[in-house]
Formats: structure tokens, C-alpha cells, sequence
DNA sequence: CCTACCGATCGGTAGG
DNA sequence: CCTACCGATCGGTAGG
């Protein structure tokens, strides 16, 4: 005879929205066992229903996958917005380290969002609309600083989006280092936005003499 | 009755040495499939042998992967020091424009490398000491140069590792955002090489006024 | 939304 | 280096 425990966690959702249930599930498996962990099996028993209930919302598993991505842009696009928002900067230099400093510790706080959207398959073919979209939204919110600044003056004149691809690149390396140890990660939120500060400012004022 | 189809690569290595076979192998289902097929069994049946054969010389699957890793990184490593000799260039700036071609250009040609160096749950703590060994001595390709300008006075004055850090974060993004093809991919590869000389420059020129 | 089932794959081990 | 086996997990579907 075996003896049943109970694996419905206490707080599971409760009829109410399935579909951002699992997407919260998917979030937490990400998070705290790396893409390998993430299956549709185990975001349904995390989210309290059996394994064949998440069919009703996502036609396969690529769609929770895609679903997760979407979320993980747009909690992107708000951390750059808020820090942008938060270091009241009003010349382009300074609004692109706010940004740098909000995708930085985004991905520090959130490694396993980046994993996913740029270590699974999900390429940019086959990446539903909306997924597509949320992606546009977040690169926008760089591209539209840098043609400002351009414009003000603030910033060399150049093609908008490439020195937008130049602070991107920057900024996504440095979080892919951190993430992955390759660096020595700061010990505090606080050295670690001050590296990224300087690695930014690097880019600004330039390497060479 | 079953009929067996002949599935034993008609050139798999022969007796001679299984390891290297199994890493050739990891390389090319990585390549071909991406990080989810990358399996113990499937190296083994593309090297021609039985599932159980790769335990006599790795002890388990995280042993395959990071002897994958290590050979990503001394490939990475002779990329840049082929492009950096090639190049012939002699200041600061130009040779680390050739590292960033290098390391772009293996990037693009490599993408499953990248993916298993940086994607992977190989962290930094538990990587066996070859893997860091080789992951340093990529790094310190770069390091040198970056030493060596500062020195000769072709670079600004500021932190070694500081400045080579941004060199490596701009590379290292620009090469994840291609793979991931979240920048239009330059349809050739002159392109692509022009493109990232050009992102190079904005970080030697920088991009403030 | 559940139970029961399918075929497939996997890592790993025993025993030779 | 092989065969045979283990337990586990997975995506997905049928049928209710």
C-alpha cells in the first residue's frame, strides 16, 4: 500500500486564472532549476492541477515557453522604465546607465528569464506575434534614449540603431558574464551597479586615447 | 521479426579513441539540435558504440559537457590568435577589432558552443579545473592586449580587467544577440564583419560628445 | 479539469 | 565495450 502525501502546495490557485497560474509555476522552475527543470508536468503539479489540464490553455509546451518569454520582456521593459524613471536623468549618458543599471539587475534578479529567452530554442521565425512584440517594446525603450540623445546633440551623430546594438551588446554581455560566473559576480546590489556604471561609462568616453 | 537497419555511421572512429569521438559527436548533435539533444546515448550511437561504452571514460554526463566546453574554449582561443595574426595589426584598437571578428565570427559559425558554455548549468564553482583553465586563457588573449595598450599608452589609463571587461561584455552581446537573432543577421559574413567593426569603433571612439 | 494510457528518451548500473 | 535492465520523466492524447 503506499501512502499518498500531499503535493498540492497550500496556496495553489483556486479556479481562477490557470493560465497565468502555470506561467508562475513555469517562472519558479526556471528560477530554481535552470531551463532543464521546465516541463509542463511539473508546472501543473506546482499549480495544483493534473498534467493534463494545461492542454485547455497551451496548445504544447513550446506556447508556455513563448508565454514565459513574453512576461520576461515585459518585466524587462518595466525594470528599465522604473530605473529610468527612479535616477530622474535627463541627458542621454545618464538615462542609458539607468538603463543599463535596470537590464543589469534584472538579469542578476532574474537569471533564468534570460536563459529562456535567449537560450531556448525560440527563435525570432517562429516566436508567436505577441512574443515578438514584447521584445520590439523592451529594444524601444534603448533605441528611443539614443535618438534622442543623437538629437540633442548628446550623443555623436550615428546610426541610431547601431550605437543602440553597441549599448545592448554591452549591457546584455555584462549580464551574461554575471549570470554565468564568468565574472566575478559583485557581492553587493550596490558594487554591482557601480561596475556597470563604469563599464558604461567606458563606452561612453571611449577606450582609445 | 525486426529488421536491423544499419544506423552505425559508416566512418565512426575505429578503435582508436572514443573520447575525442564522443566530444566530436557532443559537438555535432549540439550543433544540429541544440542544448535539448545533447545526450550521453545519442553521442554514443553517432560514435557508433553502445549506451553504456562513454562510462569508461566519463564518469557521467556533466563529464561529456565540460570536456565539450573545454574544446569551445581553445577553439574560441585559436580563433582570436588566428584573426589577431592575420590581422598583422600592431596598435591597440586594431588588434582588439580583431579579437572582436574572432570571436563574433566563431560565435555565428559555433553557435551551440556558446550556447553550452554559457547556457548550460556549467558554473563556474564546480567546473573541473581544465574547463577553467581553458575559459582563462581565452580570457587572457584579450587581457594582454588590453594590458599592452594601456601600457604603450594607445588606451586610456583605467583598470586592466575593468576595461577588458567591457571589451568582452560588447563581443559577448553582440555574439549572443546574433545567434539569438534578435539583430537582423548580417547575410554574409563580410557584412557581419563590418558590422562588428563598426560597434568596436563606438566603444574605442565612444559615443558621448 | 481528471485519470489512464501511449511511445519515447534519458541517466545510470549490473554482469559479463 | 556489449546487452539487458532499472526507475524516472516527458510530451501528448483519449475519453470521460
Amino acid at each position: 500500500m503506499k501512502i499518498r502525501v500531499a503535493q498540492k502546495p497550500p496556496d495553489a490557485y483556486q479556479h481562477g486564472d490557470l493560465r497565468e497560474a502555470l506561467i508562475d509555476a513555469g517562472v519558479k522552475l526556471l528560477t530554481e532549476g535552470g531551463l532543464a527543470q521546465l516541463s509542463l508536468r511539473a508546472a501543473a503539479q506546482l499549480a495544483g492541477v493534473s498534467h493534463g489540464a494545461p492542454y485547455r490553455h497551451y496548445r504544447d509546451k513550446a506556447a508556455l515557453v513563448a508565454a514565459i518569454a513574453e512576461r520576461g520582456f515585459r518585466t524587462l521593459t518595466k525594470a528599465m522604465r522604473d530605473e529610468l524613471e527612479r535616477s530622474g536623468a535627463r541627458k542621454a549618458g545618464r538615462k542609458l546607465t539607468a538603463l543599463a543599471v535596470g537590464y543589469v539587475a534584472f538579469a542578476t534578479a532574474h537569471p533564468a528569464y534570460l536563459q529562456l529567452i535567449f537560450g531556448s530554442g525560440l527563435s525570432k521565425e517562429d516566436a508567436p506575434e505577441s512574443l515578438r512584440a514584447a521584445g520590439e517594446e523592451a529594444y524601444l525603450v534603448l533605441r528611443d534614449v539614443v535618438e534622442a540623445g543623437i538629437r540633442a546633440g548628446e550623443l555623436r551623430k550615428g546610426d541610431t540603431d547601431e550605437v543602440a546594438l553597441a549599448c545592448w551588446s554591452l549591457v546584455h554581455g555584462l549580464s551574461m558574464l554575471f549570470i554565468h560566473g564568468a565574472v566575478p559576480k559583485p557581492e553587493t546590489a550596490k558594487l554591482e551597479r557601480a561596475l556597470t556604471e563604469r563599464v558604461v561609462l567606458l563606452l561612453g568616453e571611449g577606450i582609445e586615447v
